[in-house]
DNA sequence: ATAGTGTTACGATTTTTTTCGTAGATGCTG
DNA sequence: CAGCATCTACGAAAAAAATCGTAACACTAT
């Protein structure tokens, strides 16, 4: 194992998605709910199965055994595996500054007043003004 | 096109980067660059040189010749690229509100009380306050 | 002109990722 | 029990990505 952190593949990425957003899940419900996103290329079965035991191979997915079914489940959290990739994007692109990200968000989005303003009580309570 | 037709490999990805960077640059200038990173492995001139000519029949670089050398720049900006990787988090993570996207950025980071002081200042003149 | 340096072009090979066919196990239903 | 339906395991094949050797071309400097 020469191979630092097993970073997801793309198509790796799609099923870690999907077990994020369910918590957990077999083969089965995984592939279903791929297999019925719009303007996707639809694959076997096997192909979902293939890639949910690879990724168990390699420690991105945990599995427990039911009956015959296995249910399984990330190791690394949607949170932390969105921090990793968000670090990466302030590192190289806003070199070092979260807040630089920051501004080019909320510049590029049109947020409500109550959105922004919730924003504000956020920071508020982080660092309360005087 | 719900989904960029080229979208760039890991391997392009760093490319794209000291590109980005740099502006625009040579082969040899992109490759030297990259061969210096530590903790990355040594990849040959010729492998470098074929990604940036892969990515060139892909449409993902232009280039103009000087000479018998190319000069290589991005068609996509770092800007852009960036933008659409931020949209996809969060979209998939954020439930679609850039506010939470931001909220977990700004918990997660020790921001000086300048920095935060400066997003004050920018919600401000978003959306002024009375 | 010759040698040396640096560059691109062209495959060919290797490695990794993706895809799926087939087989055998398990369980359910009539 | 027999016949289905559903799983997982296994392995091979196809496709895509990455790597590099070799050759050819241009541009110096000797």
């Amino acid at each position: 194992m020469a191979k630092g952190p097993n970073t997801p593949t793309q198509g790796e990425m799609e099923i870690l998605e999907v077990l994020w957003k369910l918590g957990k899940g077999s083969v089965r419900q995984v592939h279903d709910i791929l297999d019925q996103i719009p303007d996707r290329k639809k694959k076997g079965y096997t192909t979902t199965l293939k890639f949910m035991q690879n990724m168990f191979e390699k420690g991105l997915l945990q599995r427990e055994e039911m009956g015959k079914k296995h249910i399984y489940v990330p190791t690394i959290s949607e949170k932390a595996s969105v921090q990793a990739r968000l670090d990466k994007i302030v590192e190289k692109t806003f070199q070092g500054s979260a807040m630089k990200l920051v501004m080019q968000i909320l510049g590029n989005n049109q947020s409500s007043k109550e959105e922004l303003q919730e924003i504000r009580d956020f920071l508020d309570q982080m660092d309360p003004k005087k």
